[in-house]
DNA sequence: GAGCACTGC
């Protein structure tokens, strides 16, 4: 091990490789002091990187139309932007600045942190968006932070977003679906509202490949060059952050197992480096528990140093309190050394961090238009990403990233940019949200990444079976209106319409509710078997939908009670989400018309609500399959029931799937069983066109 | 016999 490394190049800053185009203005654009109050936030203000260039970027917002803003974590370009906007006068008149983020936290955060610096209340002149949480005032809010998708939703009332003067899209970088459906339409909505400013902000963005993509809309806009209005050519600015130095230590050759290489290296840096927490890099939880296992071992067999370890996992599934241990201080003369997913890469930030062990690989989901899943599979990160991985060991002093793969691999063949979202997923969200918004040409829309036609073509298929799209493709009225008002996912949204003629949309909306959420049971380690014990409690011999009635119905009848649910391992603050969400989806659906009625037990009735919204999840059980295996009628896929499923080793003949997971098999979670002359009677074209052309 | 991460009127 003693050879292993190799010390990095030196490096002045971590983001120092390839953005070329970037243009870095000079500080004769620093702006002086703006005269307003409160001498100590104002000095922590002008403390931050971004605000000598003030000046030039409200100089760049006047004249350009788009500007984009390359900036790293900590240059203050989130909160401080729209503040400066604000002293500019862009929200006068009523005007309003927006500024969106890819995550709910992080806009309740920036605008509290806003909220403060100007010395108002949250909800005033200073307010946010989110979903079941608008804290704004119509009449007072002049700088409002949202999530996109909340800008996208809004635009269905206001396609033009008319009150807003400024819209910064930040986080940029991440390139959620979300993001780029918003960008395209960013770009649309300039050209008929020249006066609208646009922000693009990001951390380690191509900045030249978003720059072409507002550019090419001149050519769209035939003769505009008029000498009033800012120009169409975007402008680029680059904001340096303030992180502190990272060294970079590559190894000299590919590891063959990277559990094994984290496992060495976090011993390593424990033995030859001086105090200071440990952030590893891995894929997923069985990645994260063997390392754990490992090191913790470790810790308790050897005498030496790595007794002072702490080993902590971190990924999503945890339970709230197992998560918080992560954030505790570390005590004086121990280690803490985190093991984590992608969650630290960007959704939470870690303090106390100064060495990164970077495995160079995560998760991803992969989306095949033929088969219509979505796979989850272990790809290499990007430079991108490996830069933002690097970069979570410089918060607090300089340190150390620590890549578990060679410098040449990273120079010539990891990729700058991951792969956009959109170009990974299932589009029928999209599609729909298009659509409803009056896109009528899908697949002439101007994207900053273009979807493969395979999938665009897949989506329009599945919405026109499901009765949302006619035949010019087109949203069929109410259907098409309606499910796109609901904010589900179409299939959902299609049963909870189908469940109000069959009068049990009092049974749809709560099963929706649950169907939205990741899992309403708890999720702790080692209770395996207790949770089993708790899902048989609940189980309907009908599946998992019916299931999830029976929870509802106990939880309501515990009073809403935690204790309730700690007792049956059920997850309490994924059943107070349902709650909220069935409850926004009680008043859509009344606002749609839909009288809420229960069918008072009669569960045949829920299942053809049910089939009506899944039919094209349907499986039958292979015969004399020994094993458990099911064949899509759509696609012919072999696929199985999660075990998970209340349905796991029953196999009932016939069954339609909420969606499907998939690692060494396909696997179908959240099932219940139908009959199958339901089928025809919920898509007689469907299942017609599919018995002329087995796929 | 098993789960990257976000998110929505």
């Amino acid at each position: 091990m003693s050879q292993f490394w190799k010390p990095g190049t030196e490096k002045p800053r971590i983001l120092d490789d390839e953005e070329g185009g970037v243009l870095f203005l000079s500080s004769s654009f620093s702006s002086s002091a703006s005269g307003y109050g409160f001498a100590n936030i104002e000095k922590q203000r002008q403390r931050l990187p971004v605000y000598k260039y003030r000046t030039a970027i409200l100089y760049l917002v006047e004249t350009h139309a788009t500007t984009i803003i390359v900036g790293e974590t900590g240059s203050g370009k989130t909160t401080q932007i729209p503040q400066y906007l604000k002293e500019a006068g862009w929200a006068d008149g009523g005007r309003v600045i927006a500024c969106t983020q890819p995550r709910r936290l992080a806009v309740q955060a920036v605008a509290s942190r806003v909220a403060e610096e100007m010395s108002v209340k949250l909800g005033e002149e200073v307010g946010y968006t989110i979903r079941f949480e608008d804290i704004t005032d119509a009449d007072a809010t002049r700088i409002k932070f949202l999530t996109d998708g909340v800008l996208l939703r809004e635009m269905m009332d206001d396609p033009l977003l008319t009150k807003y003067s400024v819209i910064m899209v930040d986080e940029a970088h991440e390139r959620s679906i979300s993001t780029d459906i918003l960008l395209g339409l960013l770009k649309k909505i300039q050209r008929r509202r020249p006066e609208l400013r646009l922000i693009i902000s990001s951390a380690t963005i191509e900045a030249r490949s978003m720059s072409d993509f507002f550019r090419s809309s001149k050519k769209h806009q035939g003769l505009e060059s008029e000498d009033l209005g800012p120009s169409m050519e975007p402008a680029i600015l680059s904001v340096e952050g303030r992180g502190f130095n990272v060294q970079i230590h590559y190894v000299e050759e590919p590891v063959q197992d990277y559990v094994q290489a984290s496992v060495s290296t976090v011993l390593l840096i424990n033995d030859q480096e001086p105090a200071g927490d440990i952030l590893v890099f891995l894929t997923g939880q069985d990645d994260i528990d063997a390392v754990v296992k490992m090191l913790t071992e470790e810790t308790q067999n050897s005498r030496k140093n790595s007794s002072g370890l702490i080993v902590l996992p971190l990924y999503s599934g945890l339970s709230r309190s197992e998560q918080d241990l992560i954030f505790s201080p570390t005590p004086r003369g121990k280690r803490k050394v985190v093991i984590s997913t992608n969650i630290a890469e960007t959704s939470l930030t870690l303090e106390g961090i100064v060495y990164v062990v970077d495995s160079g690989f995560s998760k991803q989901r992969f989306y095949n238009p033929i088969s219509d899943i979505e796979n989850l599979v272990v790809a290499p990160i990007s430079k991108a990403s490996a830069r933002q991985r690097a970069g979570r060991a410089g918060r607090i002093r300089p340190g150390k990233c620590y890549r578990l793969y060679t410098e040449e691999y990273f120079m010539n063949e990891m990729s700058a940019e991951g792969i956009p979202e959109i170009q990974r997923s299932n589009l029928v969200d999209c599609v729909i949200q298009l659509k409803a918004l009056g896109i009528d040409n899908i697949l002439g829309f101007d994207w900053p990444a273009s979807p493969s036609p395979e999938a665009m073509i897949r989506a329009l298929e599945v919405l026109y079976s499901l009765g949302v799209l006619d035949n010019d493709a087109k949203l069929t009225s109410p259907v098409g209106f309606q499910v796109a008002e609901i904010p589900l996912e179409p299939m959902i949204s299609k049963m909870i319409l189908a469940s109000s003629e069959l009068g049990c949309s009092e049974e749809a909306i709560t099963i929706a509710a649950v169907l939205s959420i990741q899992s309403i049971w708890f999720s702790g380690r080692g209770v395996q078997k207790q949770l089993d014990e708790a899902k048989l409690r609940f189980a309907a011999a009908e599946g998992d939908h019916v299931t999830f009635l029976n929870i509802y119905k106990g939880f309501l009848h515990s009073g809403k009670s935690s204790q309730w649910c700690h007792k049956n391992f059920i997850n309490y603050h994924a059943m107070k989400k349902v709650m909220e969400i069935r409850e926004q989806l009680r008043r859509i659906t009344l606002r749609l018309g839909i009288v809420l009625k229960s069918s008072e037990g009669d569960m045949q009735v829920v299942r053809k609500a049910v089939t009506a919204g899944f039919f094209a999840n349907a499986c039958r059980l292979e015969p004399f399959s020994h094993n458990g295996m099911y064949k899509t009628i759509r696609g012919s896929q072999e696929v199985y029931i999660h075990p998970s499923s209340v349905l796991f080793r029953v196999n009932p003949k016939w069954v339609v799937y909420h969606s499907v997971v998939s690692t060494d098999r396909q696997y179908m979670r959240n099932v219940i069983t139908i009959d199958p002359s339901w089928l025809t009677e919920a898509a007689p074209h469907f299942y017609q066109q599919q018995r002329q052309n087995p796929m």
